[in-house]
DNA sequence: TTGAAAGCGCTAACAC
DNA sequence: GTGTTAGCGCTTTCAA
C-alpha cells in the first residue's frame, strides 16, 4: 500500500547537476534555456518517468487551468450537447471541467459554487436553477476576478456575461406561425417566469398575439416545471378545456412531446384539431409522428462559444467586461405538427 | 485588477493569538480542539472572509477529493444520465468530478489519462473509446494504487473493477424473444467488437440462433459505428438484400431509431414486415411508432453504482481489489415493434 | 543562460 | 488541548 515516492524535479536537478529551477523551466520550454539543456532535461524527465505535480505549481502560480461548471442538471439533451461543446473547447486550450449539478436547487447551486471558489477555478461557467433568486453566491468570484459566464439561464446583471439565444422573438417567431397556420386559441406551456428564457419566450408569444389581433387568454397559459409528467398533466388539464386550443406552444420539446403522446392516445388529430410547436428542436422532433415544428437551440454552439469567450478572457486575448450579451442565432424549423395549411 | 490578498489560517491565527494548527484542525472539526476555541475560529473566519484553498491542503495531504472521468462523448441520453448518477454520488461525499471525452479516439484518451494523472485524481473511471486497444495508460495509476473503474466499455483484466450489464444474456433475450415471434432472417446491426459491449451482444445472438436452430448467416450481421448516419446506411443496405430480413436486432437504440425510420419511408411495415428491438431503452423508444422494443440499460444506475464503490474504496469502507466485476440487471422491455404474434 | 532563496497555504509528526 | 517545526512540489523574484 505504501506509495512509491513521488519524483519531482528535484531528482531531474540532482541527477543532471544543474538547479531545479532550471528543470522547471527546460519543461516548460522556456525559451532562455540552452537547447541542448532542455533536451537532457526531457530526457532525464522520461528515464526517472517524472510527472508534474499541477496542485504544486498552481499553489505558486495562483492559476489552475481549471474551469467550473455549474448546471442545472446535465442529463438533457441540450445540456449534455452544451457540455460537450465546452470540454471540446476547454480540452483544446489546457483546460479542464470540474462539473457538477444543482438539480434545479438554489441551495445545492450556492454550495456547489463555494466548491468551486474553493477549488480556485479560474473561471465560472453557470446556468441558474429554476429557483435561484439572486446571484449573491458569485460575488466572491467578482471580487476576486474570477470570471463568470451565464450561459442558457442567465442573471440580467450588468456585471456578468452571458451567452443566450433570443428568446422573446424565438417565442413571437414561433406563436406567429400558429397563428398564420389559422389558430386562434393557442395554449402556451411556460416554464418558471424567473428564468429569462421562460419569461421572454412568455412575452414573445403574448405580443405575437397582440400583433395579430388574437386576444389573450391567461387561461391557456399552462406553468409548470416542464417535465416529462408535466407533459401529461398538461395534455389532461388541456382535455378538460370547456373549448379545446386549436395550437400550443410549449417551452420546451421535452414537455410537449409527452403532452402530444397522451393528447393522440384520446384521440386528438395533430396537427388538424390542434397544431403544436415546440422549443429546442430535441432529436425527438424528427421522431414523433408527426415530426415536431420547433426552434432550433443549438446547445453544443453555446457551450463552445461560452468556453470560447472565457478562456480568451483568461488568455488575455479579450475582455469580457466589455461584453454584456452574446446572442446566438436560432431557427425557427417548421414541421408536420404545425402544418394546417399547405405552404 | 490587483488581487486582494488572501486571506489564510494564519491570518485567522494571527487575530487570535492561537497556532495556524490550532486554526487549521479547529475549521476541520478536529475533536480534540476545545469547543469555545473552535467557535472562535468559526466566527473569526467568517469575519475575515476566510475561504479554504484546497490546493495548498492537497499538496499536503495528497487528497484532492477530485475523481476523473473519461467517457467517449458525453452528449448521449445514456452518458449524461451515468455521469449524473456519478455526480450526484460525488457530490454527496465531498468528491467534485473532472470530466473529459475521448470523442472515440484512442489518442486522447491516452492524453486525458495524463492530464488526469496530473492533477492528482484520488479515482478514475473510464468507459473505453471505441479503438482503445490496450490499457498502458492506466497503468501509472495501478503503480500509485489510485484506483480505477471501468463501467459500461470495460477492459477486460484482472487489475480493475468494471461495472457492466451481461450484454451476452442481453442479446441472447433479445434475439430469442424475436426468434419466438416467428423470426427467421435476423440482421444484426453491431458495433466493434473490440468492445465488450457489442462483442458480447453479438455473441448472445449467435449462440440464440443455434440454440433455437436458426442457421447463423455472416451476411446478416452489418458492423458500423452504430451512429445515425449508419442507420440510414443500413437501411438502404438492408432494403438492396435479395431477400429481405424479418427481424432486426440492433446493438443501440439510436442507429436502430434512424434505420427505422428509413424502412418506413421505403413502405415496409413494422413489425409486420420487419420486426425490430433495439438496445439501451432510450427515451425515443416510447416516442417513435411503433413503440421500440429493448433492452433497458440503466444509466443513471451504472453511474451511481460505478461512483459509489470507487468512493467506498476510497474512504476504506470496501476494498475494490476484491471485486473483478459487478453486473447490474437489466430488462427486456417488449412494445409494438416486435410483436408479430399477440402474446 | 543559469542558480539561490523564498514562499504559495496547508497539514503531518511530534512534542508538551 | 494546543503549539513547533518542517515540508508537500513548484515557480517567482532577484542576482549572477
Amino acid at each position: 500500500m505504501s506509495q512509491p515516492k513521488e519524483i519531482t524535479i528535484y531528482d531531474i536537478a540532482r541527477e543532471l547537476n544543474i538547479s531545479a529551477t532550471t528543470v522547471s523551466r527546460g519543461l516548460k520550454g522556456h525559451p532562455t534555456i540552452n537547447k541542448n539543456t532542455r533536451k537532457k532535461i526531457a530526457e532525464k524527465a522520461k528515464e526517472l518517468g517524472y510527472t508534474p505535480n499541477t496542485f504544486a505549481g498552481s499553489l505558486r502560480s495562483k492559476r489552475t487551468n481549471t474551469i467550473g461548471v455549474i448546471v442545472p442538471r446535465l442529463n438533457s439533451y441540450f445540456m449534455s450537447s452544451a457540455l460537450a461543446g465546452m470540454e471540446h473547447v476547454a480540452n483544446k486550450n489546457g483546460y479542464n471541467l470540474i462539473i457538477s449539478q444543482s438539480l434545479e436547487d438554489s441551495k445545492k447551486e450556492i454550495e456547489n459554487a463555494h466548491t468551486m471558489f474553493n477549488r480556485r477555478v479560474d473561471g465560472l461557467i453557470v446556468s441558474l436553477a429554476f429557483n435561484t433568486e439572486n446571484i449573491a453566491h458569485l460575488l466572491p468570484f467578482s471580487t476576486r476576478n474570477i470570471p463568470v459566464m451565464f450561459f442558457d439561464r442567465v442573471y440580467n446583471s450588468e456585471q456578468f456575461t452571458g451567452v443566450v439565444i433570443d428568446n422573446f422573438a424565438a417565442g413571437y417567431d414561433v406563436t406567429r406561425h400558429l397563428i398564420k397556420q389559422g389558430c386562434k386559441r393557442i395554449v402556451h406551456l411556460a416554464g418558471n417566469t424567473l428564468r429569462n428564457v421562460y419569461h421572454d419566450r412568455l412575452e414573445g408569444y403574448s405580443q405575437a398575439l397582440k400583433d395579430h389581433g388574437v386576444p389573450f387568454d391567461p387561461h391557456l397559459v399552462i406553468t409548470s416545471n416542464l417535465s416529462e409528467e408535466a407533459g401529461v398533466e398538461t395534455a389532461q388539464q388541456i382535455l378538460q378545456m370547456p373549448q379545446l386550443p386549436d395550437g400550443i406552444f410549449s417551452a420546451n420539446d421535452n414537455c410537449l412531446v409527452y403532452c402530444m403522446l397522451e393528447l393522440k392516445k384520446a384521440g386528438i388529430r395533430i396537427p388538424e384539431d390542434i397544431a403544436v410547436a415546440g422549443f429546442n428542436n430535441d432529436r425527438v422532433c424528427q421522431i414523433i409522428e408527426p415530426n415536431l415544428t420547433s426552434i432550433d437551440y443549438p446547445g453544443y454552439a453555446i457551450g463552445e462559444t461560452t468556453a470560447t469567450h472565457l478562456i480568451n478572457h483568461l488568455l488575455g486575448h479579450t475582455n469580457i467586461h466589455n461584453t454584456n450579451t452574446i446572442v446566438l442565432r436560432t431557427e425557427l424549423v417548421v414541421r408536420a405538427s404545425s402544418l394546417k395549411r399547405k405552404e
